[in-house]
RNA sequence: GCUCCCAUCGUCUAGUGGCCUAGGACGUGGCCCUCUCAAGGCCAAAACCGGGGUUCGACUCCCCGUGGGAGCACCA
């Protein structure tokens, strides 16, 4: 057991929105260094200038915020490894691949960006695998170094070792073995100056001390040269762990920037920042993606944050790719929003009264809220279901206000039975209203359902809602009377 | 083309050689409850990609095939 605790680290480059398999990727990087007084580190990597985009990283933050998932280094806090721009750690990238070069496990390669296309295409069409030619492999180091000092433009390669194998360890996946002679010499230092991701990604790791790189399975296939790199340099490994891609939710293939497009058309999206404007809970964004490649038991699949720390383990995830299914995205928000005290969910649907046109306060909000709890899977739906109660004149159209089955005429008599009752019942509320309604209904010989559907649309406004004598005890007795009378008015103007 | 990864109900998954006539969850269908809609309760249909081995015995181990995915940049 090592006594070492866990450094991890979630290194995004901020390119495009955050988007669930991001998510998850921070997830789990973060779960691990919560369990054991571990440090979860940010890290942006930002070495491709021509790429990044500011709003990336905006979105980023606010969706890693969102999240809860909190970073003990980063960007914003600083830390003992600052800067975390690694856009701002340039020296120390250019230190270590000199340092590679003096140790003669990389080499300066002077061979322009042209001849290198021409030759990459010359193998395709050979049906070669794309390779570097080794042109500048075995210059002499003097002869390097001068063409260097000369100013000669040139990009550091890492020498990869051309004969034997490697095999590399990964805790999802086991041993993983290549020929070394598949493995190209990548270039390490671009001419610009800025280290490419294989070299600043594991000087930083290594300087910042990480333990585990849980990433995207995407650097699978660079695994190799990364430990060889690791190598060069006579560090130690971390734990390798490569997550699997998220596919499409027909589990064929994964989302391409057109299926996320439709997608979000449809109101469903991949991206964290949509996620929150549909109305989903970070709970629940949590449970679901957490799910996807781990699990706990056969039981269990109710998950808070807190139960995540304490049960997460990486020997109990699953390698191969899981398709992503909104339906249960649903269910778990759902759980989320029912399992969440009262007054906390109130305070989370104000913002969506808000855009909704409903300006209110959570005291306001907290007498719906058992009505309404377990009937919503997103916050969005909390004003299409609670919004009559807050709205000055509903006006629902005449046809909703003739009872099932029922004519016009017999619809305005039972509402007015109904009115006459309503207004000198002793006390106004649920348990005193609803007997003497069902009388009134078993006096006119009408079910008891016709009755109430014509008062739940009349005080409503609305085919579905909340229990109606619930909904009446809030609505007030003062405005159900005012609803019943200008439905009973409408009704007998459709009379005439 | 080459390299690597993956493969259990429609979907997420449990399963580490006998506990499997393969378990759970979502979704779907049915029933109960019921003032609408939910919630809740009960029940049902639904899977080990194919072929070879190994073994007394394979969902589990090995090989081949097939299918899916990723990568092959001075992008990450």
């Amino acid at each position: 057991m090592s006594a070492k605790s866990p450094r991890v680290r979630f290194a995004p480059s901020p390119t495009g929105l955050t988007h669930l398999g991001s998510a998850r990727t921070a997830l789990y990087n973060y779960l691990i260094a919560q369990q054991n007084k571990g440090v979860f580190i940010l890290r942006i990597e930002d070495t491709d200038q021509k790429r990044y985009d500011p709003q990336a990283e905006q979105d980023l933050i606010a969706s890693l915020k969102w999240l809860e998932l909190a970073w003990k280094e980063g960007p914003d806090v600083g830390g003992p490894h600052a800067p975390y721009y690694q856009s701002k750690r340039m020296d120390i990238y250019r230190k270590h691949a000199e340092e590679l070069v003096s140790k003669g496990k990389a080499y300066y390669c002077f061979c322009s960006t042209e001849e290198l296309d021409r030759v990459r295409k010359e193998q395709q069409a050979n049906k070669q695998p794309p390779h570097y030619s080794g042109r500048c492999r075995d210059l002499p180091p003097e002869e390097a170094r001068q063409r260097v000092a000369a100013g000669e433009s040139c990009v550091i390669r890492f020498k990869a070792p051309k004969g034997g194998s490697i095999t590399v360890l990964d805790k999802l996946r086991g041993e993983i073995t290549v020929e070394n002679r598949s493995i190209d010499d990548r270039v390490l230092l671009k001419s610009d100056g800025h280290a490419v991701y294989h070299l600043a990604a594991m000087v930083d790791d290594h300087l910042m001390g990480i333990t585990h790189v849980l990433r995207g399975e995407e650097w699978l296939p660079s695994l190799p040269l990364h430990a060889h790199i690791y190598e060069a340099f006579g560090w130690e490994q971390p734990v390798w762990v490569h997550l699997s891609v998220f596919l499409k939710p027909s589990g064929k293939g994964k989302m391409s920037k057109r299926d996320t497009e439709q997608m979000r058309l449809t109101g469903q999206s991949i991206f964290v920042k949509d996620l929150v404007d549909l109305g989903y809970l970070p709970e629940g964004v949590v449970n679901w993606i957490a799910l996807m490649g781990w699990s706990y038991d056969d039981h269990t699949e109710f998950f808070t944050m807190p139960d995540l720390i304490e049960k997460f383990d990486l020997e109990k995830m699953n390698p191969s790719p899981a398709a992503i299914d909104f339906k249960k995205l649903d269910h778990f928000n759902a759980l989320h929003i029912r399992a969440m005290p009262e007054k906390e969910l109130a305070k989370r649907l104000l913002p969506y009264f808000e855009k909704a046109g409903i300006k209110l306060d959570a005291g306001m909000l907290a007498p719906v809220i058992p009505i309404i709890q377990t009937r919503m899977t997103t916050l969005d739906e909390g004003p299409e279901l609670a919004g009559f109660f807050f709205r000055e004149g509903i006006s629902p159209p005449v046809e909703m206000l003739i009872g099932k089955g029922m004519t016009t005429a017999a619809s305005a008599a039972a509402l007015r039975k109904a009115l006459g009752i309503l207004e000198v019942l002793p006390e106004f509320n649920a348990a005193s209203a609803e007997e003497p309604m069902r009388a009134v209904a078993d006096e006119l010989g009408l079910k008891a359902g016709q009755l109430f559907g014509i008062l739940r649309n009349v005080i409503t406004g609305q085919e579905i809602s909340p229990p109606l004598f619930e909904s009446m005890e809030i609505v007030g007795r003062v405005t159900v009377m005012a609803r019943i009378q200008s439905a009973i008015t409408a009704l007998d103007q459709l009379a005439d």
